[in-house]
DNA sequence: GTTCGGCGTATGGAAGTCGTCAAGATTGCT
DNA sequence: AGCAATCTTGACGACTTCCATACGCCGAAC
């Protein structure tokens, strides 16, 4: 199937559902995994939002009349650190109710009741608009080279380097934005989850396991280079 | 107007409406006009092709009844070289053609008949997501070149510049303003925050260092201008 | 000619940030 | 259960950045 943007180990596209009404959980349950998602339940606001920024979805179908929060904080919410698609669900037909959630930052809204196949149909539609054009998987240095589709470095000497999953994933999103500049926050949010979003020594602890194992002088890095007060650069 | 993606020259966005009633083009020709879209129209599928052909409009609206072609077929005719949004609009509540188009590569759907509120929020939710990069904001002069979304300040010679966070911010408050005056208030509200409104001392001191590190001359500044008891221009 | 207010420049100490090392804590695998 | 790899946490020195003050320059007003 094309078009899917798997990002976990077994490749499946994982999507969280986010509803109070146990029937709809299991019903989309039923239907999702039989699709070959992996899908990840949660019964209200909170629970959906730590529940992203714990597994990372690929996309998130989320109920607005959730008990515990109102329906477009839990998008603001969500907005506020990740792009994944939201798709929205609400037994309301109230056309002002979607024009505010759709401007929150969701992507798509359907009303209850609602048809399973349209609802994975516009599931498709948001996964395969959300993977990102493969424009260019491998970022190559002088000192290394990063691929990011085989999730491979490889130095200039030839050998493969061995990173850690943080490690990785730090190295992964500096190289996804070459050139510019990444925020801590950015970085935190990304690697370790929206609440981390303050602690500034993992950066620095990884951030020195990466030069360590890349750079050839990582006392005065070439690529991985800081930008105090700011944060940091993937330099080719 | 946050979130929209204007590619022509009056910066607008292009909206290409194609649909055979003439009473649905008219009200969405009113509608989108009045909020400052570009609208285009073409009555069928052929013209349809045609005008997106031509005009590359940054959204499609496209109803599925058309005289001339099967909706899906124009669909696809539209996916073979564009990933412009299309949002389909359709009389049938069919959910099986749903799923077609969406799954021909349509973005969004709407069933006739349909809350203009709703329609346009769904318009602005597609072209937000259709503009991954809020354009490419550079701005450069003879000297130095400024790019936002990088975070970088080049000198002409080539040279990276580095800043210190309030000087970025400094720099990045005239940048996005460049040609216009901004006040003193104005940049240490922002920067410093509204408690520093009258601390027009700081601003002294860092137009001074920013002018050291970019001015050819920081004695007399070409782009970091002062006008005297107002404020300070970026000029390019 | 003097005074005054706005502006530009220089400098030093306080506060915060960053890099490093190393010792727990946790996880996953055998 | 035991082991190894990985992730977290803490402490410290080196460094950068920020803020505050002091001083010089210039034009305008008197």
């Amino acid at each position: 199937m094309p078009g899917k943007a798997p990002s976990n180990a077994n490749g499946k596209t994982k999507v969280l559902v986010v509803d109070d009404d146990p029937a709809i959980l299991r019903a989309l349950s039923i239907n999702l995994s039989a699709r070959e998602y992996h899908v990840l339940q949660a019964a209200d606001g909170a629970q959906g939002l730590a529940a992203a920024a714990r597994e990372r979805p690929d996309a998130i179908v989320l109920d607005l009349g959730l008990p515990d929060m109102d329906g477009s904080d839990v998008i603001r919410g969500l907005r506020g650190w990740t792009s994944t698609p939201i798709i929205v669900l609400s037994a309301r037909e109230q056309e002002a109710q979607k024009v505010a959630a759709l401007d929150c930052g969701a992507d798509d809204y359907v009303t209850k009741p609602f048809g399973m196949d349209e609802l994975l149909a516009r599931l498709r539609a948001a996964i395969r608009r959300a993977a990102p054009a493969p424009d260019e998987p491998v970022v190559e240095t002088d000192d290394f080279t990063v691929d990011l589709a085989a999730k491979r470095v490889t130095l200039a000497a030839g050998s493969d380097v061995r990173l850690t999953p943080t490690e990785w994933q730090l190295l992964e999103m500096l190289a996804r934005h070459a050139g510019r500049l990444v925020t801590g926050r950015q970085l935190l949010a990304e690697v370790w989850g929206p609440a981390y979003q303050t602690e500034t020594h993992y950066l620095r602890v990884y951030m020195a396991q990466l030069r360590r194992k890349l750079e050839p002088d990582p006392s005065r890095p070439r690529h991985l280079l800081t930008e105090p007060g700011l944060g940091y650069r993937f330099s080719i």
